[in-house]
DNA sequence: GCAGTTCGATACCGATCGGTACAGAAGTGG
DNA sequence: CCACTTCTGTACCGATCGGTATCGAACTGC
């Protein structure tokens, strides 16, 4: 069997560089050029493995998820609610500052956060993984709650969408330069404050601010 | 004076009209046919009235900082920390949630969050700005805490990065499509928490977490 | 050897990118 | 009116965009 010529490089090896560059680069911010240059293979090469740009940006994010990214789905094994949190947000914090693109941050975040209208498709897939890891985060805290594990009277969706809201930050924070150390810090803060306190009985959405619109 | 035919359009309502495109799609995610075709102008208009797209996309920014996310420099203007930290957050949310741009987001975190290197000069000119706006806000909190308005046990460099990054959270998770009543909720529960507790002595940067890297 | 199949590099496709030359229209000061 | 200045629209520039046709090279099975 495999009949024909044999394939002269490794599908997975390349497709790690090219994740690579749409890390650092955004979508709409990675050319062919960028990615065949850095794959080291020619382009009729990388449509015929890898379908075309869009396709080997899907197929980057999976290898994401799988590789750099585990953190996330292994943090909700962790025994604690809190063990969860800091898993998730430790594991944040390192591979939005990791040795080979330091200033990364994440690349479900960034990879296609703002797009024009023919990357449409692939923000909106990128929103609703992270949509879904909100999801199942707040589902693991639910479950701590049913364990003892949580205080009951706080929403886990709430809580879910609070801690969520940190690795974003620290995602944008790492691209903004942030050193890890600082991000560990930020980290810390937030540990220490958990469980949070129940929020107050909403101080009405219309507070004291101005009028932000322009 | 003012020789010549006079310009048939407003600038600065034109350049509100870019500043949203730019705001939706990102720098790199617009054309200039996007451009043209939002602000009904013609593309040698744009080039005699802005420049080129690089600097039409600078005006922008500085006409949303001084428009729609004013609030940023308004919040430092509150009496007291807390109310600092409210005015700020709050605002985040609505400027991120405005019924023009519901899921919009923030121009300064996404405009170019991550580019290609023709658009390398903007994004680090925006991490910049992100950066001088969150040491702005820790000389607010040290103002803060020299007028007895907050423990002095707190590092302000520590807490003014853990807002922005809620900030930053909130701009995301708008992007993400979450709605802005949630969103006033997140608000809640970092306030709720306010002042926030020290952190912990550094649970060591190596905790129980994974080697994140693939 | 041969037939069949698949890979890889060159060279190219139309479309779009950001940016501009040019000429006419519309205004000013005399 | 004129001379002068500045704006606007058309039409175009080279470069790059994502994507592909083509053909020789390399491999398997017979």
């Amino acid at each position: 069997m495999t009949l024909g010529r044999p394939r002269a490089f490794d599908l997975d090896e390349r497709l790690d560089r090219a994740m690579r560059v749409f890390w650092r680069q955004g979508y709409e911010g990675t050319g062919l050029a960028d990615l065949t240059e850095a794959m080291g293979i020619s382009r009729p090469s990388l449509y015929a493995a890898y379908g075309n740009k869009e396709a080997l940006f899907r197929k980057a994010v999976a290898h994401y998820t799988a590789g750099p990214a585990r953190h996330a789905d292994a943090a909700l094994a962790e025994p604690t609610a809190r063990a969860v949190t800091e898993h998730l947000l430790r594991g944040t914090v390192r591979v939005c500052t990791s040795d080979e693109n330091p200033s990364a941050g994440c690349l479900i975040v960034q990879g296609a956060l703002v797009t024009g209208p023919q990357g449409a498709a692939l923000r909106e897939e990128l929103a609703l993984m992270r949509a879904e890891g909100e999801r199942a985060l707040c589902a693991r805290y639910r479950r701590a709650q049913e364990e003892g594990d949580l205080p009951a009277g706080l929403d886990p969706a709430d809580l879910a969408r609070h801690v969520k809201a940190v690795t974003y930050g620290i995602a944008v924070q790492a691209a903004t330069g942030t050193a890890p150390a600082d991000l560990h810090r930020l980290v810390d803060m937030t540990l220490a404050a958990w469980p949070p306190p129940a929020p107050a009985p909403a101080p009405a959405p219309d507070g004291p601010e101005l009028p932000a619109g322009r």
